[in-house]
DNA sequence: TGTACATCAGTGAACGCGCGTTCACTGATGTAC
DNA sequence: TGTACATCAGTGAACGCGCGTTCACTGATGTAC
């Protein structure tokens, strides 16, 4: 039966497991490229060849590690929006520009091997790594543009603006994310209060778009 | 005398240009993590023991790339807003706009190598790099708020807010700059075309900013 | 100008090292009867 | 349940390789007289 798994298919998760979250932790403060399979297995606690029976590369552990990486960031940004188009006045924008700012940089406290990981692989030297992650932003986009798209200010709106919006927000998110990375506790306020001003900003801009 | 150099001097020059020159051309599709200093110098036509009578260190070589890659930008910058000030109307900031934007397409294109490394490095594995790349962004910064805040329509404006919008203005372009880099030339207008409208978004916000 | 010595950019050989990958293996887990 | 065989995740030794760095050296350039 699938159903149930077998002492040999669990343990062999397990290594698998081991593997990735030993790629993760060498990861946070290095690059993928200067990492060596035999690296990762030494802090996985496995031989060499051992690592060969779960990917072929080191290139493959770091795209499961990408997919990995952002499939929380997708729950984190409808959990922003969640609630959000409805409820209050339809143009304040106000709360959801707080609760998303409040998200990401939640996310990057508890996330942040895998944050810094995105960080230094989205235009790092490794082609596979920095196209996976390329995608998933443009997934992430897509999102953002249908979440906005919803909002009533955008009523009238070609898709091509809405979606050049949600561009501008979200590059503003993802810099923002790498900028909390190298940032202590004080700093964090900082950069969260003025991300958030640059946001209400651009929805300023986004409210009076269509006059002049 | 100090004012002629005398042939050895040259040739000590020539070498160590060369050695610059050929880790910017390793480095276009590379991390700076994987690059080793025996490539560098078969790269440059010279026996590995060389290098050492030009750097301490690859990290050292790549320092000085980060200056020479970000200095060309501040010219840049200069001339993008060089002559918007003053001329046309007052409160039109299009043409400063299209022409920032044209500046920094032109630039990614006359120096993609330059261009591609503090991409890559940006957040990159080494300390030291990083650090010298935050530097050279924040002095940038500094530039715009300073263009920005000699126009008049940013009388009125708390610093802290005219800085807050040149980030937002820099943050913005230096991501079309990582973009244009995985261009082909039909993306390239697709792409100018998109942040011309986002900046003229943000300059929509700034004008109605102090309104409600 | 010519000579004798000093400097030092670049060489080439040598070192010890950790790397990625392969291979035949072992021994626990799985399966067929 | 018990036995005999198959599977296969993980091992440990071995390979050839390119690495960073050192060292004594060479020979052109620089300098003092």
């Amino acid at each position: 039966m699938s159903h149930t798994p077998g002492v040999r298919q669990v343990q062999k998760q397990q290594s698998r497991r081991a593997l990735l979250d030993a790629g993760l932790r060498l990861l946070e403060d290095r690059n993928l490229s200067s990492l060596g399979v035999r690296e990762v297995t030494r802090e996985a606690g496995m031989s060499p060849a051992g690592f060969y029976r779960h990917f072929t590369d080191l290139s493959a552990l770091a795209v499961v590690l990408v997919e990995e990486s952002l499939a929380s960031l997708h729950a984190m940004i409808r959990a922003a929006f969640a609630g959000g188009g409805d409820g209050g006045a339809d143009d304040d924008p106000e709360p959801v520009i707080d609760r998303a700012v409040a998200v990401v940089a939640e996310h990057v406290r508890d996330h942040r091997a895998h944050a810094r990981f995105l960080a230094r692989e989205r235009h790092g030297g490794v082609r596979a790594v920095r196209e996976a992650i390329g995608a998933e932003l443009h997934r992430f986009v897509d999102e953002v543009a249908a979440a906005l798209a919803a909002q009533p200010l955008s009523a009238g709106w070609p898709a091509a603006d809405v979606r050049m919006l949600a561009e501008l927000y979200v590059d503003r998110m993802v810099s923002t994310a790498a900028e909390l990375l190298e940032a202590d506790a004080e700093s964090e306020a900082r950069i969260t209060a003025t991300v958030r001003t640059q946001l209400r900003l651009i929805s300023v801009g986004r409210r009076h778009w269509r006059e002049g």
